[in-house]
DNA sequence: TCGAATTTGTGATAATATTAACTAAATAAC
DNA sequence: GTTATTTAGTTAATATTATCACAAATTCGA
């Protein structure tokens, strides 16, 4: 095992790894090899080992990785047992959708309260999560440990919200804005969910893919011509 | 400029740069060297210039990038002036919110319809967008043009309903399920926005720096024991 | 107009990340 | 019980990515 600081790649990667064996689990599946994950991933087989082996040794020589042992294991690297205690900032549509239909819980997060200036809703409950007054925020979490704020308010309030989160002493955010909320020197820990930047990384890809198509029907067309031609 | 294919880092930072430009272009900044543009967004000006040399010269030397010239590359780079159409599948809460909020037009997209099997809501409009029934997508689909699908529905639906897009010819999809929809083999281009592994990351790096923490508290306190038994 | 100061684009280099090869342990077959 | 097979963990090799360094082009103040 090494004990360096693990990568970025090695870290995005985990949740994937993590997901999947929840999947092979609820199959009833009780054992899987790196190369039978490697395929279902599209991975290497060495690229997994690799990864794993930077937080201990899972596996078995001759025998594979027992797939629920290995889920437990990587939850607990990933901080799911935890008790994370989160806060929704900003209950319009995204935030209510979050609120309906994500399961927090699902990832060992506790979403304990939600906030928003609105008073149609202040006071008002999802889910079982109370919504309140921002007025009410720093009263909060004098007496409520909070480990990281959702942040689902319109753009052109992500960064002064932004700072009363920091003034309150939230360390880690977690972004739904399509604003970058911290500089690179910023302490926060900030993970970002860019719609735009997804969206538009996936029109790239489909540029570049019709382009591929649109070159590949020019040189058919050309040796068409050419035949004709002769 | 070279010729040879783009990585993915390169791609997954050029809407990054395109939405800084956006920014200082809105704040009237006109001109821009590599290092300022790097301090912004906590990368080195050497890849920066190497980025965008990926796609060709845009700067000047001794004066750095025209801002509002350079956005403008970017965001063909990333194919905003195709004019893809778009369709949702899906409008529970998280198609609802992307209808409300999210500009498609803004990143060069056209949401143009969309589509769920809930009666209730087939027929509708929201912001402009038509709700059809499931039912007509592979009619609507020989009379438009659609380059992508966003893909919204419960993850229970999520292969089932992919199965379906591409029986129709999708290409692309924007997956906001929370399963992958596409083996290694698959011929789609997905794009995905998994929020639990957003999230894992986040928690992953909370606890990291929790260990941190803890850790250094744990030296100190040994430092300080040692200096009270002296 | 000139010369110093900028700043790009790029080839070379350094650093990272991925893949392959190897070793040893465990299992399965006979 | 012995042997062949499987497969993790690890070290080495390869490939990819990021950074450095510098020539060439331009700007800008004197």
């Amino acid at each position: 095992m090494k004990k360096i600081k693990v990568s970025n790649n090695v870290i995005r990667r985990m949740p994937r790894y993590l997901r999947k064996l929840d999947e092979l689990d609820a199959q009833g599946i009780s054992r899987i090899s790196s190369s039978e994950l490697g395929n279902l991933l599209g991975l290497t087989p060495s690229q997994i080992r690799q990864d794993f082996s930077c937080f201990g040794e899972f596996g078995q020589q001759g025998y594979g990785y027992n797939v629920s042992a290995l889920k437990e294991e990587i939850a607990k690297i990933l901080g799911t047992d935890r008790g994370y205690n989160a806060v929704l900032v900003g209950v319009g549509n995204i935030g209510r959708a979050l609120m309906d239909n994500f399961c927090f819980s699902d990832w060992g997060c506790n979403l304990i309260s939600a906030f928003d200036v609105d008073k149609d809703i202040i006071g008002r409950e999802i889910n079982g999560v109370p919504i309140r007054s921002m007025d009410d925020f720093s009263g909060f979490l004098a007496e409520n440990r909070v480990d990281l704020a959702v942040l689902a308010v319109p753009k052109e309030y992500a960064l002064s919200v932004t700072d009363v989160l920091t003034e309150n002493g939230i360390k880690a955010i977690w972004n739904f804005t399509n604003v970058d909320i911290a500089g690179p020197e910023s302490p926060l820990i900030v993970e970002n969910l860019h719609f735009s930047d997804s969206l538009l990384s996936l029109s790239y890809y489909i540029s570049e893919r019709n382009d591929e198509n649109a070159a590949r029907a020019a040189r058919l067309e050309r040796q068409k011509a050419a035949k004709d031609k002769k």
